[in-house]
DNA sequence: CTGAAAGCGCTTACAG
DNA sequence: CTGAAAGCGCTTACAG
């Protein structure tokens, strides 16, 4: 039968098709479509059945003329590169399903490019804006989306801002992790490479590794850390540097498993092997990172997960108060254990 | 003087501000917006001095939901994983600041998911979107937006369907060219690894596998061809099929580079160099194949610029007439002669 | 070359 | 529990 409408259905059904056909004004209609309550049981059936029959959809772009939701989320990264932010993506189109909203990617690729923002802001209504690092840090950027007063969540950054909240996973504990388990496997002398400043996530990093040092009471050397920018090539040359050292480190500590690899191609043009040779070991458990051989030892962090609960934060925001703003979630990173450090065999 | 005015700022300026303040009416705004002509220089001033001053940018929904155009460019895949649909990303994104759209990423995981195509595109009215494999190549999809008279251009697709435009690299001949590049290094015995059937691409480049080496009067073999569905593992595995082989083949055409690097993981584990045991070639220029050692030769695809063309389509096919739609634009593609092929030194 | 009116498809604020 | 009216910020179609 719905065969036979086939060729009126061309034009698609507006909220007063349903209203007509259900037999009730465009507001219970709307009632339904935004749970409210008091609406009669029986009245709801026959606007549910309308909906079905007309194969009706609420258009979101009236609603967030109108309504005070846009339904769409605004993610705002630097570049889009890498299998960081592919799974921030998947995180929040996750979260984006629950939350009936759709994601609206914008590059911001100049530091400090307020003017671009307050643009953006101004043509689309977001209902929440998501950051990624380095972006999440930016103070022009966070300003201009303050003075909007659109809700934020910044993912895994580094200093707290007031009204904007956080979801992260413990950085400096995770780093302070990772080097203690270095050094259970009896390596006193680590390199470790650092990632790129403007990420608020390389000081709590490198402040892991200095820490953990520290309480072992092992002396922090200048020359065993160097910067590698979280990049391939910056980690390909970090190693370089720190593979010439004499004597040379017997274990790194790159801060992001691209560096990491980077690093491993070093180390292998050297011809050494891992971990006979050297140990070596990231962060971020990257795609590559069980690919790569030896797999690489590293933290994983649940990237996606992050993301799902920073919109479904957002959904709470525009529903509720604006107080879910002060939240800072903290998720649980995972020590992965693979191939890639050993104990040190002198 | 604009620091006097922030606090009533807070409150972003509509069409109406910036009329009163130009002392036009607001369809003249309107006329400048649109770059409709029939507006007097002296007019014109006016109104750009006041959006100026105003900070004025046009509210997206509200275009969106009166005039012909969404600003909204629709990107549905099936998948977030992986460099390609990074590149394709930031190439769509780069058209969209030309054309002053925004990009809206869906998912469509489940094939043949006619219903939440057709619900999404009564949810939002893109004013195009572009499709990737292999969304591109589900009729199901390709039906309702066509139904919903959506302008659609397919990336890398295989079968031409009526009215929708098509931005793609000859698949055929460049897999063609691989092989005729293997052949003419010495190669005779050739094992290729087949990409995911549901991709158009695979078969093109099986295609032209074949008729290169059919062109060389070389026998076609089909032990030699091994289903890889286009994935690191998938490539691992048919590596290890093809390596067990005896003879074994003195080089490998993987039609993808992530299937590539999945083989020569095999070929290392094997205790086999390349390019001095075992030639192997891959397509994509994926990030990784200048990564890994030794750098992969591959087919490098302009992907991004394909999508970007593809974005500057759909904008003209809004503006003018439809029959844009009938295009098919073929890009140019390159062969990356890198270290991973050698001539066959027996 | 310019403008006043209507309307896109919803939600808000208000009545009943 | 339900509805009629107004309005979100624009563009369209029509007048001048």
């Amino acid at each position: 039968m719905s065969e036979v409408k086939r060729h009126k259905t061309h034009k698609k059904a507006n909220i007063s098709d349903v209203a007509k056909k259900a037999g009730v004004s465009i507001k219970t209609v709307s009632r339904f479509l935004n749970q409210e309550k008091y609406i009669r049981e029986e009245t709801k059936e026959k606007v549910i059945s309308a909906i079905k029959a007309l194969n009706y959809s609420p258009n979101v772009q009236a609603r967030g003329l109108r309504g005070e939701r846009s339904y769409m989320i605004g993610l705002f990264v630097d570049d889009l590169s890498g299998d960081y932010i592919s799974k921030v993506q998947r995180g929040i189109l996750s979260g984006c399903e629950k939350e009936g909203s759709h994601l609206v990617v914008e590059v911001l690729s100049e530091r400090g490019s307020a003017a671009k923002v307050r643009d953006l802001l101004s043509c689309v209504r977001f209902d929440g804006v998501v950051l990624t690092p380095p972006v999440c840090d930016d103070m022009a950027v966070l300003n201009a989306l303050r003075d909007a007063a659109i809700p934020v969540v910044r993912l895994g950054a580094g200093i707290p801002v007031p009204d904007m909240a956080l979801a992260e996973i413990d950085d400096y504990q995770a780093a302070r992790d990772m080097t203690d388990y270095l050094i259970s496997l009896g390596h006193h002398s680590i390199g470790f490479i650092k990632g790129d400043p403007s990420h608020g996530s390389a000081h709590e990093r490198e402040r892991g590794y200095i820490h953990a040092l520290q309480a072992a009471g092992i002396a922090v050397k200048s020359e065993l850390i160097v910067q590698g920018m979280f990049c391939h090539s910056g980690g390909r040359e970090a190693a370089a540097t720190l593979l010439a050292l004499d004597p040379r480190p017997t274990a790194i500590f790159s801060s992001n498993d691209e560096m990491a690899i980077g690093a491993m191609a070093s180390i292998d043009a050297q011809g050494m092997k891992i971990p006979d040779d050297i140990s070596i070991v990231g962060f971020d458990d990257h795609v590559m990172s069980q690919i790569v051989l030896p797999p690489l030892t590293t933290i994983h962090q649940p990237i996606e997960q992050m993301a799902t609960e920073a919109v479904s934060l957002l959904g709470k925001v525009t529903k509720q108060d604006k107080s879910m703003l002060q939240t800072r979630i903290f998720l649980e990173y995972d020590l992965k254990v693979r191939k890639s450090a050993a104990p040190l065999s002198c």
